[in-house]
DNA sequence: CGCGATATTGACCGACCGGTCAGTCGATGC
DNA sequence: GCATCGACTGACCGGTCGGTCAATATCGCG
């Protein structure tokens, strides 16, 4: 057995209960949801007693909000929105794609997230928005808007509403994966990019004919 | 009391006893999901006891599958695709509105199969995509096309990709309302209308300048 | 009326839930 | 050596879960 500095726990190996734990509730949180997740199953998966858990988390409750409050800080969530250089169809289509790519990764967050929605509704919902999305989508929308005063978008288009569009189609496509897979018409449900791609080209180009 | 015809229950008021089950089943899987609804709790809103629940179905599952199979079947879920007259452009407007009304209109059962999906993953995603979606999405992808080749819709753009676009928009804007609602750059939360209208808009001309 | 079938019920079961508690263990400071 | 403290544990609590069962109430039918 190697020696760790001081050796504090002796049960399961790596770091420390309070980290395991944590990590523990994530995943079972995020792949059963709140109830469905026992304090024992998680206990188990931790390598440490149920006891152990109510010692270092006062509550069920108190132990899934950590969950979230750690998963929605974790690195990866926030978005590299590509404030650079390039032209507005190079910036929306690398945004999309990382946008995307961010959501597939960290696949448990965003289960978590989308549980926590459905379960919580709308009070859920507004402590979401102002503390986890709102910096983000403001910033989305406010990179839009600059470059509508520059022209590089047209006047009708609402950025709010362009926004919502290329957030939704990113959440669309991981939620609803294993549905449009089973579509015979749908051929892009196992790349994300060419997904990324025809998306943002419909969003500058429209669909009527001749551009 | 009143005499209704043949008197056959006493406990409570109204339709037959399966039918009262199965409304209440509907309701508390769709606001709480399949475990936090408890037999007890169905039982107590439908009026009867629950030994009674499981004379009429054999066990919870089948009670939810048979809740499942009516729901989606209820009217109103097969959307109006108007294949009838009209420029692509005014088709889509209707098709998006009604789809996104029909959505709001029966939340209870938009919620039920969201809850469901994220529940039974992959193995549910299949089920619904061949029993429930493949239709209307295959008919939605099918006029599309028809639409393309008469020269309506833009060769490169993929009417498969363009469907879900369409359909996911509105899925998206459903189950994040309570999300976007606080987002001080957003305004459509509470006109739906106006965020189908947008939508099609953005889809039809693109967003770049001068079309 | 009586009789079989069905609808309905309260009491009950084992399993598991979130949470508590008394107490053990090992490290630290004096 | 010894008191103290946090980490940790197994046993246990009241309560709820899905599901069962024997008994009763009510029905349609001859």
């Amino acid at each position: 057995m190697p020696l760790a500095k001081s050796t504090p726990n002796l049960s399961a190996s790596g770091p420390h209960a309070v980290e395991r734990i944590l990590a523990a509730a994530k995943d079972l949180f995020a792949e059963s949801g709140f109830n469905a997740a026992s304090m024992n199953a998680i206990a188990e998966r931790a390598g440490v007693s149920k006891a152990n858990v109510f010692h270092h988390f006062k509550s069920k409750n108190s132990l899934y909000l950590e969950v979230l409050k750690t998963a929605c800080n974790e690195p990866g969530q926030i978005d590299q929105l590509g404030n650079g250089s390039g032209t507005l169809a190079e910036r929306l289509r690398e945004f999309s794609q990382a946008h995307l790519a961010n959501i597939l990764r960290d696949e448990k967050i965003s289960r978590l997230i989308q549980r926590d929605l459905l379960e919580n509704g709308p009070q859920r919902g507004k402590e979401l928005a102002e503390q986890v999305f709102g910096q983000n989508f403001a910033r989305l929308v406010e990179i839009l808007r600059t470059g509508q005063k520059k022209g590089e978008l047209r006047k009708g288009v609402d950025p709010a509403m362009l926004a919502t569009l290329l957030i939704g189609a990113d959440v669309f496509f991981f939620q609803s994966r294993e549905v449009l897979r089973h579509f015979p018409d749908v051929h892009f449900t196992d790349t994300p990019e060419s997904y990324s791609a025809m998306l943002v080209d419909i969003l500058l180009h429209g669909i009527l004919p001749q551009p």
